[in-house]
DNA sequence: GGCATATTAAATCAATTGTTTGACACTCTC
DNA sequence: GAGAGTGTCAAACAATTGATTTAATATGCC
């Protein structure tokens, strides 16, 4: 009788309400129990389709991640297509770095309120313990990426420009993470004309933090003597993630 | 024999090995007995000491934010006495608002580099959870920098200068956040000239992100129409936290 | 129909969790 | 030196955790 779903229903199933429970509570406070229940189903369903909690978890993140960091990619290539060698405007590379987001928030079957929240949570929260091959997608969208900014700010010098990136990451991992910001950019329901001006509002920042101020003189004499005793000692693997 | 030591010693001991476990491995992960065992304590010395786990950690949160907040609004007390009315520059009161944690870095016995980690935790893992006093705390930060911010500029309006805030704040946070990152800045032993050197790239990020052109116009005209129907709906009780 | 495979349900496992208990030791006061 | 007060300790508690096992049941292929 409860049996006419067959296959992948459960499977599909169990995905959702992980969805849901992740993204209200987070990935580590929700049980496995807590997840076969809202779908329904036995509590060794999930070690039955994921092998582990933990694979549960690591599909979850996959499903969410890696389109964006796919459309990441391919908006890059299509802008630098375009620009057929000249650099990209900052404003164009920062947009087909965040929007992609947006995409995905609409493709979720979750309320925009928790899609946020949830990527939010994978991008703050699991840092460092992605699956495999969405940290590769991820060493790959960095170096992309960066070579993009590069190539739109030759005036900044590489370890500068790093860092910039990395602020600018924080700030959209950030707005994403906000509950109550969230709350408040989303209330304006369906098509979300906020969460556009939000994007736009995140591009400006951004684009404003990474130029500062266009040209840039060299960014202050600063003893050089100190700091670049030991440049490249280690910094091994990971370029770094977001 | 044992007992030489008296009463604060060990909630001292039990403090240090909390901050440096949940530096390494997160609020949520470590246990109660990681912390005692670390400490060489019983294991019920934290419910003796601390009432119960989340009393040890609200107080491990408040020894290290209180003191950055007491900071922050004394350096913006005083830059605001010393320009007697005139609007602060961004630049100042951003350090106001970022310098107080290397305070408290100095200030720790814990490395730089597990109290960038412990303070990107508690700002990103725990916003929401803090114990009430820092929460007012917070409060009171957000309101007092952001009406020196708007005196700053007082082209941008309201709501966007609460989301340049709210990116600055991501920025900052994720800095402490990453490790790799952390790791890259803090190499440079003892004084850290690196870290003054990230403090004063987060501030030219920032301050480039806030200000956006100088003069700013009026920022797009964008559709009122829409986004502003519930305005003043919800957005109840905390400002924002960061 | 019948067999192999896939999927579920129920019960159970071993480990870990935060917390509590009651006895014991120490210090200080009267 | 009796006794209150404060810390400490080993032991145990109840609850929850992720995972596994066993048997029953549905599904697909011949």
């Amino acid at each position: 009788m409860t049996k006419i779903e067959s296959g992948a229903a459960t499977r599909q199933r169990l995905l959702e309400a992980a969805e849901t429970l992740f993204a209200e509570q987070g990935f580590e406070k929700v049980a496995v129990r807590d997840v076969t229940e809202k779908a329904g189903a036995n509590v060794a369903a999930v070690n039955y389709h994921f092998g582990s909690r933990d694979g549960l978890v690591d599909k979850v993140i996959e499903r969410y991640i890696s389109p964006v960091n796919d459309e990441r990619l391919a908006r890059l290539d299509g802008l630098e297509r375009k620009m057929a060698g000249k650099p990209v405007a900052i404003e164009e590379i920062l947009e087909a770095f965040v929007r992609p987001f947006l995409t995905q928030i609409q493709r979720s079957e979750l309320s925009e309120r928790l899609c946020f929240q949830l990527i939010g949570r994978m991008l703050s929260d699991r840092v460092g313990k992605m699956p495999p091959a969405v940290e590769m997608q991820f060493q790959i969208v960095a170096a992309r990426f960066k070579h993009a900014f590069k190539k739109a700010l030759p005036e900044v010098e590489e370890e500068d420009l790093v860092w910039r990136m990395q602020f600018m990451a924080g700030g959209m991992i950030h707005a994403m993470t906000m509950g109550e910001m969230v709350q408040r950019m989303t209330q304006g329901a369906a098509g979300s004309p906020t969460m556009e001006k939000t994007l736009s509002r995140l591009i400006r920042f951004a684009a404003a933090g990474l130029r500062q101020g266009s040209g840039g003189k060299p960014n202050e004499p600063s003893n050089p003597s100190l700091e670049e005793a030991e440049k490249s000692e280690e910094i091994p693997q990971s370029e770094f993630l977001f």
